[in-house]
DNA sequence: CGTTACCTTGATATCGTTCAAGTACCGTGG
DNA sequence: CCACGGTACTTGAACGATATCAAGGTAACG
């Protein structure tokens, strides 16, 4: 039986109930296509829903009044946008459409339902939250303190083990729909500089670009030069202290109330 | 009556109960005094416990094999460490205190309890979490896009901001235990090249800089020099939506079981 | 078949790094 | 009280990674 990235992803974590995944499905169920360029996000204004991304590539971003604009990271297939129209009052960043895709808008209230409802979801929100955090952090450090060439080659592995998880990889490629002007934005670089830099990496054999995807020729070649350790994506199972906690959770129910 | 700077941080969002309140008094109950460069949390060991920091600053920094050193974020008085050790096995960044302190330790258990009986606390604990990952995008787009001068103001600003909602600036000054060459860590830059634009930013009149300490001589130059703006700080209540959300959860208490 | 968006490459400029030295300040032990 | 060693800060000079400017090339598309 298929399932949809944002399943497979949560996966990952945790085994789902037939009835998270209902509940999962359900969310999905408000499928609509959007376009490239379709805007989900609006920096400076209202949030309003949430979404999942079923299918196709968007980017959030900041853009600066000069003009100047920052990729903060890629929304793939099986990624929630906007989750935090829950507690905040007005977007801090853009979410736009890279490529045409199809989009799941569903009501903030959701969240809280289900956090109440399905606690093995709910950790698995909060899983995914925290790998959000982590991938900015691990995006910081790339940007901090890794070479133009370096940041190119991390940003490929990370963007094909993020992929892979979700099913969404042909073993070594992957599509990619993002213009070297986007990815210069991602990196901190300029389109020029990441032009050569793409170059240097075919010229050294590690990846292949055709028009809108990547095949990484060498792993453990790219690898070396990322300097990439995918610890930071938590491609890991709950932990045991956290699992032992939704036991409790689960086998009390009713019999010790747990919302005041 | 004192409030720790953890409650005011959390009262910028939402107003709390005495029983909220009681309950981030027990947290932060076991706090124990700690020295400068002691390690909270350790890249690539297990997680154990989650921590306030009660007094001092940290940081939370990753190291590469090669020995450079990429800081992603300042951990100030109020501040959570660690909130993901519920979910993540192993820790893909370190803590370290940058100054003596107190941090107050707890079981991550904790964090399940309080979801399950303080709702108000529980948004409270969701707003922080998701305010920590506009911090970095905010982050990414200064390392990304922003020159070193830029960048260097921008985030004397951000920690004033952010200093002055917990109680801890002195009008235009605030105290920052955080040398030169950790500061060159956190922006991407050279600790010589720190030295020579905190200069400049000093020689322009904008800041001066005692041993330990920051004072902002002309705000609205700063401003203007790193483009800051607050909202990504998201110092702002809680948006209406989920503000009566959460009146239904208090309301209906009881009557209707909100766990499975 | 002209327009547009994206990619490519060369030449030149610059911001920030690295290397090298020197200074100031502290805490510690003799 | 002074000598010592360590850490942080400061400044100059040379270098280099990446940006900017400029120009063409290519493919898709109405």
């Amino acid at each position: 039986m298929w399932h949809s990235p944002l399943t497979r992803k949560l996966e990952v974590f945790v085994e789902l109930t037939p009835e998270d995944r209902a509940f999962l499905r359900e969310l999905e169920s408000n499928a609509v296509p959007v376009g490239a360029h379709a805007q989900l996000v609006v920096q400076e204004e209202l949030w309003d829903d949430c979404y999942v991304l079923s299918d196709g590539w968007a980017m959030k971003y900041k853009s600066f009044e000069d003009g100047r604009r920052q990729v903060v990271d890629f929304v793939l297939p099986g990624d929630f946008v906007a989750l935090q129209a829950n507690v905040f009052r007005v977007a801090d960043h853009s979410v736009s459409m890279l490529s045409d895709g199809t989009a799941s808008r569903f009501e903030p209230e959701r969240v809280t339902e289900l956090f109440a409802r399905f606690p093995k979801l709910a950790a698995a929100i909060v899983w995914t939250t925290a790998c959000q955090e982590s991938i900015l952090a691990e995006r910081i450090a790339s940007l901090g303190r890794r070479s133009a060439y370096e940041r190119v080659a991390h940003i490929l592995v990370e963007l094909w083990s993020r992929l892979r998880i979700r099913g969404l990889t042909d073993s070594d490629s992957f599509a990619m729909p993002v213009t070297q002007s986007l990815l210069a934005d991602a990196l901190g670089l300029s389109v020029v500089h990441v032009n050569r830099t793409l170059r240097r990496l075919r010229n050294d054999g590690l990846i292949r670009r055709e028009s809108r995807s990547v095949t990484i020729l060498d792993f453990p070649g790219l690898n070396r030069v990322a300097g990439f350790e995918d610890d930071y994506l938590h491609h890991t199972g709950i932990p045991r202290r956290m699992s032992r906690e939704l036991e409790r959770f689960t086998t009390c129910s009713g019999s010790e109330p747990v919302a005041r």
